[in-house]
DNA sequence: GTTATTGCAAATGATTTGCACAAGG
DNA sequence: CCTTGTGCAAATCATTTGCAATAAC
């Protein structure tokens, strides 16, 4: 886990008088542990393993912790779920890419980008303080070699691109 | 209802050898009655105050058949709800800026900004089919002169900016 | 007559919450 | 000790679905 990361949250922690438990030492752990996105079920899964025990509840609890401390982001991928990205500190953005094809979610960031929307928020009268982009798109390689290593790389694993519930 | 909608919906229905029935044709009416956002909830009080009665599994049902005959669609605004959008076959961006202050939600397109993300997608090994900008922002009235009529107006009208369940 | 469609009520499933107990400071 | 945090199970709530009755064509 990222230095910044530790000591913004035990300034969020001090700030709101909170304490420090098992739980949520473990949990942190986990969120930090990689920088891919995760939902609140994978990141229980990846928890309950371990030998403290960890309810589902916590998990939930301690992700909107998180999130409230500008630690961990929320996003939304168009499935049922809320996704969480533990790796945007060092990059403001988030714009993602998702293949309707395969599933896999590419995560991009772009300066350009960035300027245009937020002047084009100015000139509408508000003051942009958060912006997400998403693309659906679909996979060049499968539409041209009939194949997409990312498509049988999602089939392997088991996950699928859920349709809303 | 445009007469786009009219005959794009006539081909759905004959395509998938669907039938014509009194549900339907108030649902469909009621959806391009405005060109504004609603949800699934809102969409159902509209229809049950009319003569023919209508279920709210109807209501949902014919949205999603909607949805897949590309005449309506559905964004996320952040809320638990989904959005839905009848005002899109001249307008096929879907950008949107929501005030985190009164919860008011701007619509709008800009070429560029399509331009640039859809060259963005290619050279990932995309192909760009749908794309989905949201801002979060503040409302600049509210901050330089304490008030936002818009404010006002979601408090009176009972909206609020509800955050996820 | 078939087959699609509807309404109802029950099911789903991610997330939240009430409450009694446990554990930080 | 006095709060804050936790686990559990029950509650929420938008959306979906099974099924028997109904209506298109």
């Amino acid at each position: 886990m990222d230095a910044t990361v530790q000591s913004r949250l035990d300034d969020f922690i001090r700030r709101k008088g909170m304490r420090r438990t098992a739980q949520r030492e473990v949990i942190v752990a986990a969120v930090f542990s990689k920088d891919e996105h995760f939902s609140a079920e994978e990141l229980y899964g990846r928890v309950s393993t371990s030998a403290a025990n960890t309810s589902r509840a916590t998990v939930y609890r301690t992700l909107g912790l998180l999130v409230e401390a500008g630690l961990l982001r929320e996003i939304d991928l168009g499935d049922d779920q809320t996704t969480y990205d533990p790796n945007f500190l060092d990059k403001p953005a988030h714009n993602h890419l998702v293949c309707i094809d395969c599933g896999r979610v590419v995560e991009f960031e772009d300066a350009q980008l960035e300027g245009l929307t937020a002047s084009m928020t100015r000139r509408l009268g508000f003051e942009p303080i958060r912006q997400s982009l998403k693309v659906e798109a679909t996979c060049e390689q499968l539409r041209n070699h009939g194949r997409c290593p990312n498509l049988i790389a999602t089939r392997l694993s088991g996950k699928r691109l859920r349709r809303k519930r």
